[in-house]
RNA sequence: CGGGGUGUAGCGUAGCCCGGUAUCGCGCCACAUUUGGGAUGUGGAGGUCGUCAGUUCGAAUCUGGCCACCCCGACCA
């Protein structure tokens, strides 16, 4: 058992906890609610982010940059995003300090440097970005404009875990702008398709593609389209959105384009983000009471090797032997880390890579070079083999993809086992307690019965799965009749 | 933000009720023996007791403010 890990059957919410502080991954900071991402996080996320990256460019999206700070005034044009965010927005009121003539050597705020207006820390960016698409936008020619942003947002959240929710996270944001609903309604779609491939293909984590019920959905949207995940412990979190807009921004920033037929018309929108969140996501879908179990696809290094020696010379041999494979695994752009530190012994460095979650730990001793051999260990199911060197190039090539889709496999398996129907109110409420997960019931469509559910139980309609099959059936709370079951689940 | 709890060396803790400058373990440093699953021995370093103020001859200990973290609610990507 790894020294300090909260095992998950104890105490799930601690477990993580200490796997994101133990991994090394991030700390609590001095800024309440802010968090420290550590180098080993933040190269799991850099690799999140490089592959989103291509993946947007991939689909005809270019990057830019929008301001931090969103003067009040355009923040509060568009009604319902305003009100939305309006309780968890840090505010910039002044622009100078000085020193307090009361106590020498501290600082005070300025009174005489009071800014006319107030900035608004974006809690999310569609208002500095629409009010800067008026002037770009004139004519059908103009569109579709289709940018997404990297970047660092704010939101006063009173209560917050690492990853999961801080109040200052980063994220990418993907601001789009279309001549037609049928496109804008396209393009939401489009992006939580990619989402939707990014979270299965790359974090090994299956997701659910679904829309937001009314009560659920982001502030200023027409439609929120999701992708929701279920963690070890059979809560749901929602991974990514893609909001279709409709012409709710172009109508609060005035932004209107010349048609084909020579006619105005206000300008359809979408966005769409994931966040460090993600990151809260990769731990909960894999990670075990060892450490973090990172795929293949995202682990910033996905093959170590840990030479096992006596003497200064041996390590030398062994260098020499493991040298050809390292170079092969580099040449097929697979990130081999050769781990020759003399100030660890390899039961110490074992450990370390478990807790780390390296995919693949190659343990090569004396005893190898004699018989030619090494030892490989798959972080995922944790077994060993001992293996011929001379095999091992195409059968870690091998191993690294059936560890990414074991790992899908084994997250999608539990997921299905998690997954119930359910008719009844009373065995609804027991499921919840007992198994968690996500049950699939009968709804009535209106948001009070959501909104009672929600009290009596804490579970929310997590979506309603696109695709969905039509069903006849009765709300699981009113009796009224519904056409179809949407999922509902505790969620973080 | 409401209710409950916690804060002592890098980490985990004892001491607090009953005031007299801090206990133990892990980790760290040096040396030796070790190295195929978190080594062992010997020696050593490290603390304005979260922070600010108050009471007192004297505060980790008593009182108050503030900050942070954890759990439970309301809010949320």
């Amino acid at each position: 058992m790894s020294k300090g890990i909260t095992s998950q059957t104890d105490d799930y919410s601690k477990w993580y906890n200490d796997i994101v502080v133990q991994a090394d991954l991030a700390d609590h900071s001095a800024v309440r609610g802010c968090m420290v991402i550590k180098p080993s996080g933040y190269a799991i996320w850099e690799k999140m982010q490089q592959t989103l990256d291509k993946m947007f460019k991939d689909t005809g999206h270019v990057n830019a940059y929008f301001p931090l700070f969103i003067p009040k005034s355009l923040f509060e044009a568009e009604e319902k995003n305003a009100e939305g965010f309006a309780k968890e927005c840090a505010v910039v009121t002044h622009y100078r300090l000085k020193t307090d003539p009361q106590n020498k050597g501290k600082l005070i705020v300025d009174p005489e440097a009071k800014l006319e207006e107030e900035l608004v820390v974006r809690p999310t960016s569609e208002a500095i970005i629409w009010n800067t698409y008026r002037g770009w936008i004139q004519s059908y020619r103009d569109l579709p404009i289709l940018v997404n942003q990297w970047a660092n947002v704010v939101r006063w959240e009173m209560r917050t875990r690492l990853f999961l929710r801080t109040a200052e996270f980063l994220w990418q944001e993907g601001h789009t702008a279309h001549a037609s609903k049928e496109e804008a309604i396209l393009e939401t779609e489009k992006m939580l398709g990619v989402y939707a491939d990014f979270a299965e293909n790359w974090l090994a984590m299956p997701v659910i593609k679904g829309i937001k019920t009314a009560n659920e959905r982001f502030a200023g949207a027409d439609e929120t389209y999701c992708i929701e995940a279920m963690m070890q412990d059979g809560k749901a979190l929602q991974a990514g959105t893609s909001h279709f807009l409709g012409q709710n921004f172009a109508k609060a920033f005035d932004v209107k384009f010349a048609n084909k037929e020579g006619k105005l018309d206000y300008v359809w929108a979408t966005s769409w983000g994931v966040s460090t969140r993600l990151m809260g996501a990769l731990i909960m879908s894999h990670s075990d009471d060892k450490g973090l179990v990172v795929p293949p696809k995202l682990a910033p290094t996905q093959v170590v090797i840990v030479p096992i020696y006596k003497s200064e010379e041996g390590l030398e041999k062994i260098r020499q032997a493991i040298q050809p494979l390292q170079k092969a695994l580099q040449a097929k752009n697979i990130s081999v880390k050769f781990d020759d530190r003399d100030t660890q012994r390899p039961g110490w460095k074992f450990a370390e890579y478990e807790l780390k979650g390296v995919p693949l730990r190659i343990g090569i001793g004396e005893r190898d070079l004699e018989n030619g051999t090494l030892e490989l260990a798959r972080r995922d199911t944790l077994s060993k083999e001992t293996v011929n060197l001379n095999d091992a190039e195409h059968l870690i090539e091998k191993l690294l993809a059936e560890i990414q889709s074991n790992l899908f496999q084994r997250a999608q398996q539990r997921m299905k086992n998690m997954t119930h129907t359910c008719d009844n109110y009373e065995e609804f409420k027991r499921l919840l307690d007992d198994k968690g997960g996500f049950i699939l019931a009968h709804w009535d469509g209106t948001s009070e019965t959501e909104e009672k559910i929600k009290e009596e139980t804490k579970a929310t309609i997590r979506c309603i799965p696109l695709n969905n099959p039509s069903e006849n059936g009765k709300c699981i709370y009113s009796g009224q009749p519904s056409a179809q079951r949407v999922i509902f689940a505790r969620a973080y």
